[in-house]
DNA sequence: ACACAGGGATACAATTTGTTACACAACGAA
DNA sequence: TTCGTTGTGTAACAAATTGTATCCCTGTGT
């Protein structure tokens, strides 16, 4: 390791103010790969603008989508230096990418260090609510539980009511929430029947009643 | 943070002998709280003996368990100074207690920030293959995948054949695999129908196709 | 020995989810 | 325009999983 490089605060400093003016962002078109499952794992990315789906396929063939990211989301954590997922843009899109090796080394940029820490902990908190999710929920939940979710991120307010976009496709949302298309499209139905959404396509949802979605 | 107490090299080495000298290792009796979900995260802990179970009980009180933790294994990462998990031992058995700052401050202790740095980043992946069983696998496939994590982690090999022990109750391995206990036995019975295993009772288990476990 | 409790297994019914098939709308290419 | 293609929603049926009730076995205490 190089923990022999650190010399002091100054100079510590310096680069991470040289690290922040050029922030080598990166652009990504729809259905762009950031990386595929094996890759050799040299950055950790910041998403800042788009979604990506970082997903997993298994040995049968069976694709498993581990998380949605947005902007403001940290993606490619990666043990022994190897990806495990991969990670594809859903839309248009952008990322800043930071040398994996900043999470070891805390003289390279210790700002740096700080935030890709706290954003691996983040990681492991969702994934274990993925987890819940996936175990311990109804199908119908599944959907709401998703929906809730992404109106947290992602949703705009306009007169009372709150928008939702919905950028993936259905199979994605299946893939996610370990369902199939036509059980996630009982699920929108359901809620929608029900009360506590209103659809004007599959991708733009009006969250009605945000109560019980919670509770659903 | 506390970069500012970094002083030099050797200072450092100082304390990581002496933290080694003095590793704090404590004991815990079966059934007995490591930590609750919602307490503060002073430490994270590593198992030196016996075998955790950490879980999640949601709003609707359903449990999930995030995982089994065996010796050799890191458990309490925590976004935010606050678990999300509960953690109780399964069985008798023992850890030892590290300050949870040690994630972000290399200084103290250069050698195991780097442990817990990549602990952090084996859970992250562990965590995602569960995701993949839970979303894509069927009861019997669970059971075997089970299985065969746990031949990996704790299994004896005699005169050819491979021995696995079962700690837990039908329960928890129900609650970490997103079934009902009557499922998971169901579970088991087929596996010994079809010849993959043997059950002297129903916590010690004989592997006798490996193979087929993986396959199953 | 006896009763009792707890964990596990099993049979059968009930429910949820997956399968299969088809209709419909949006979109792009010929 | 017309023809495919793709994504989505719906419905009927099949399959998988769960719920319920019951039974078995083992250990424990009286």
């Amino acid at each position: 390791m190089l923990h022999t490089t650190i010399t002091n605060r100054t100079a510590d400093l310096c680069q991470t103010r040289l690290a922040r003016r050029r922030p080598a962002e990166r652009k990504l078109y729809a259905g762009q790969h950031l990386f595929h499952q094996g890759d050799d794992a040299a950055f950790i990315f910041e998403v800042t603008k788009g979604t990506m789906r970082q997903s997993r396929i298994c040995e049968t063939g069976e694709r498993q989508i581990i998380g949605f990211a947005h902007p403001g989301d940290m993606i490619g954590f990666a043990e022994d230096g190897a990806q495990r997922t991969s990670c594809e843009a859903i839309t248009d899109g952008s990322v800043i990418a930071y040398r994996h090796d900043a999470l070891g080394i805390v003289g390279m940029n210790p700002e740096l260090h700080d935030r890709l820490v706290a954003a691996a902990l983040h990681q492991i908190t969702s994934l274990q609510e993925h987890c819940m999710m996936l175990g311990r929920k109804s199908a119908t939940n599944k959907v709401a539980a998703f929906l809730s979710d992404l109106a947290a991120r992602t949703s705009k307010h306009l007169n009372g009511n709150t928008y939702i976009h919905v950028p993936m496709p259905r199979c994605d949302i299946a893939d996610y929430l370990g369902l199939t298309t036509e059980t996630v499209s009982r699920g929108f139905t359901q809620l929608r029947k029900e009360g506590v959404i209103a659809l004007r396509d599959a991708h733009h949802v009006t969250l009605l009643r945000p109560d019980l979605l919670m509770a659903a």
